[in-house]
DNA sequence: CGTTCGTCAAGAGCGGTGCTCTCGTTTTTT
DNA sequence: AAAAAACGAGAGCACCGCTCTTGACGAACG
């Protein structure tokens, strides 16, 4: 049954793949504006309403494309923290800032996707979530870790108890971790992609040149926020 | 002469004015990207082609809406640290975050515009540079206010040599801070806006939901990186 | 006062977009 | 072999930014 079907299904989802290719290459070149279906129907060959037997919309297309870009960041992030040694924390923090901003910098319109202005009339469906936390996860972990070994100094400070019940949702990403811990997670979590978001939009032009010094400097100011001993 | 002239230009005026309101309340409803030059002419019952006597291209309009933006949010921190006592260096750095935030709150899509994505295939002009570090501008001058008083305690940590040179367009803008200061305040910087773009960029929803309480906690750990003391 | 000149709104039109519908053809299923 | 589903092609709709031309109007000058 399904080797009778895969002589149809196969080709389709070759030229799936081929679209999605095609797309990615105009988005890396022209942005997420310059994603135009009758273009890459062009491209392939094809006329432009039958794309439509693929995607439904621009917008569908869209959507894997930024899975894509999910799952494309969140493997580099994996697989850069997977390559340290594990007990190394302080490292570990720096080889993931570097594993970000290094994709985000190599990939700026599909990094621009992800965590820049949401597309105008684009709403993200929920298929978009499993994928979306891969990175941070990776992230959280870390920081779990490390708390769990004792390498994160607990902070001085106590958040505000009404802070309490925000939590909830983040001490799955950073389970066993006190309040105060998580919260400078968070931080750093902000102030790592607030740098990238800096670097990849174009804030830091006629302003900082090395920015991959100034980034390693900085990040490492977050890694002792977090507590993480260098 | 000019009262001559101003009959029509008076007229002129106005009109300009019209349709960059117009705009900006399209901007603010549909986002950047729902800008349509058409639909301001429409609305304001003209023919489309008419806007090209005021407005070059629909860029040359955007440049404007920026260049007001800058200045909007300029003006919101300007006037909301203005409004503090000038040596209580702690509350003002709260109340220029919490400034930034709410301008940015109010309007998502003026904000995105400022510090999202660039617009595909928009290169900014020159004449938006002048508008665009007034914001900025007061965060330096708050820092460089702070450590002349003494208020800033002098990190322990040494920034590597190589970034000495890398500080130079930065030091203009915090005038007599040693260079380990002054990369904290940079630091403080893109957490800020690292934050505010999560926020507004729906990072946290389903998240954090009483997200002014958080990001309050979050700037007073920015501010202890600083090293202004509570 | 009348003429000239610059400014203006209007309209038509070009090439582009996302998307829909229909129409034969081909492939799969019954 | 017949019915059903999937497919590519084409025409067409409404929209977009932008350009060009036309005719009307007001201001400045002879």
């Amino acid at each position: 049954m399904t080797a009778s079907r895969t002589a149809r299904e196969r080709v389709r989802a070759e030229l799936t793949r081929e679209i999605t290719d095609i797309a990615r290459r105009q988005l890396a070149t022209e942005g997420a504006g310059g994603l135009s279906l009758r273009a890459v129907a062009r491209e392939m060959g094809m006329v432009s309403s039958a794309i439509y037997r693929y995607f439904p919309s621009r917008d569908d297309l869209l959507t894997t494309l930024i899975i894509d870009g999910y799952n494309a960041l969140g493997e580099a992030v994996e697989r850069a923290d997977a390559a340290c040694p594990q007990d190394d924390f302080p490292r570990r923090w720096m080889t993931i800032c570097h594993a970000v901003r290094d994709w985000a910098v190599a990939h700026p319109h599909e990094y621009a996707l992800l965590y820049g202005s949401p597309v105008p009339g684009y709403q993200a469906p929920q298929d978009t979530v499993a994928a979306r936390v891969r990175d941070v996860t990776v992230l959280g972990r870390l920081i779990s870790d490390a708390w769990r070994a004792g390498t994160i100094r607990p902070p001085a400070d106590s958040p505000a108890e009404e802070l309490t019940s925000e939590a909830a949702a983040l001490r799955d990403l950073m389970p066993g971790v006190p309040d105060s811990v998580l919260w400078r997670g968070v931080s750093a979590w902000t102030a790592l992609y607030g740098w990238v978001n800096f670097e990849v939009f174009g804030q830091f032009n006629n302003t900082i040149e090395d920015r991959r010094a100034v980034f390693e400097h900085s990040m490492r100011l977050a890694a002792s926020t977090i507590g993480l001993a260098q």
